[in-house]
DNA sequence: TTTTGTTTTTGTAAAAAATACAAAATAGAT
DNA sequence: ATCTATTTTGTATTTTTTACAAAAACAAAA
């Protein structure tokens, strides 16, 4: 697949943008069994990366990393979340060959490679995603795309293996604050799914009792009367989460912090 | 007092800076009573506004934002923490006659001025400091300055009130993971006065003898055996903090985070 | 049809943390 | 000595968290 839509040339046009400035997003995604997250191929080198972009002076930050996984993941709306900004010296990509590649394959105009020419800070988003509602777009700078685990990143472009790392870090975080999954699950998952995804994101095993204590607690889990056959042991029962219920239950906790 | 140091020059030179990106910190600070965020005051309006600056290209984000605290307030390590970007459109400052009025007092280069002519991404930062050791330094553009109270701040320059409301939102969440007061208190306080500062960042009154048992609970008040003098009523104890013990205690909170 | 292997599902008891609540102690002034 | 204002302390209840194991359900094999 290679839909580009017009639109994204704005992005891509050195005069019309912020310089120094652009966006990393992190787009987490669940499977059933891990906690995933997309990477993008780069052309030249073969070496994986976030998706991200530049700042168009007319365009909000949210709207830029709304726009840019728009395109780039078909999603229309997704969870998206401010988490960090990377303004550290040294954030300079101009040690990273692939760029001089691109220019001489004529992949990058000379002038957007000068654009790089500069220290960048980065402001950092992650994504929550339905994974298989994700068609991916490519562009010229990327050929190909992959669902990596967290568990198991390979050294990636750039600094964007700190930036994963960090972004995974401010989710468990913000598991105390809130559940997680709506945006995450498919529209139907089993408990062990659940649970699954919150082991990923905490790195830890849970008690399965407890977990459906504390999940129940909550009011939003719907049993659909539904069983996923297959497997030679007990069906597990499906489960899909009530939207309102939900969003009433991170209002709630949010709230009710303790002190 | 009017020291204004040469290094500070750097900030203000126009081709050494990134463009359309500045950083605005909140400097919470407490009387004992009150908890209090650092204003300073514009010479040409008399608006108030946040101690904020541009970022050298060659400097790190939390560099910019310390060396511009330090020359500031005189502090030489004062606790500082990212929590926001500020990246909406409309962030312009065009709108506002302060910066005409001071080309035209010869306060402002129209080259600064036109620096403005843009729309910019602001970092939000917030400092904690013992109110008490602050030594104000003005510059060319504000030669007042005022601590005011949380409760109570009037109409600011710029979105700068929105600002501060997200740093104390901010403030108040992280309270879950950590204890605070180590930046903020006295070297030697009362335990109503702690109590009062965590009043003042939750909004909310607190039960004393729950209050006393939980920051009993951390172990890191130490009783100085002394008492505070004064009022015609019994004599508060008057505690320090135990740094070590006190570090230890954020980070076992934030290990422990249930789930 | 029974047995076996695998996974899902369920309950209870103990410990820890949060909450609600009121009276005694102390200092200074009268 | 008494009064006023503020600090200081304890206990009982509820809620939340933690720890832990056996029964139920399904499909395949016997």
């Amino acid at each position: 697949m290679n839909i580009k839509s017009e639109a994204d040339e704005k992005y891509w046009d050195v005069s019309g943008l912020m310089s120094g400035l652009s966006v990393d997003c992190v787009v987490f995604g669940f499977t059933g069994t891990e906690l995933k997250v997309l990477l993008l191929k780069l052309k030249t080198s073969g070496k994986y990366a976030l998706p991200g972009g530049f700042i168009p002076k007319d365009e909000a930050l949210d709207t830029v990393a709304k726009n840019l996984l728009r395109s780039r993941t078909g999603l229309e709306d997704l969870f998206l979340c401010q988490f960090k900004i990377f303004g550290e010296l040294g954030r300079n990509v101009n040690n990273y060959t692939e760029l001089d590649t691109m220019v001489y394959q004529n992949v990058m105009t000379s002038e957007l490679r000068g654009f790089f020419n500069q220290r960048f800070v980065s402001v950092g988003y992650y994504a929550l995603v339905k994974i298989n509602k994700v068609v991916i777009s490519y562009d010229q700078y990327f050929d190909d795309y992959q669902w990596m685990s967290v568990e198991n990143i390979p050294q990636l472009f750039f600094d964007h293996n700190a930036i994963i790392s960090d972004a995974l870090a401010y989710l468990r975080k913000s598991l105390i604050y809130q559940p997680i999954g709506s945006n995450l699950l498919e529209d139907e998952f089993t408990l062990v799914e659940y649970q699954t995804l919150y082991e990923a994101i905490l790195g830890r095993k849970l008690d399965a009792r407890n977990f459906r204590r504390k999940m129940n607690a909550y009011g939003f889990l719907i049993d659909t009367g539904k069983k996923r056959k297959g497997g030679q042991h007990r069906s597990p029962r499906l489960y899909r989460i009530d939207k309102d219920k939900y969003e009433e239950a991170n209002r709630v906790e949010f709230e009710n912090l303790s002190w």
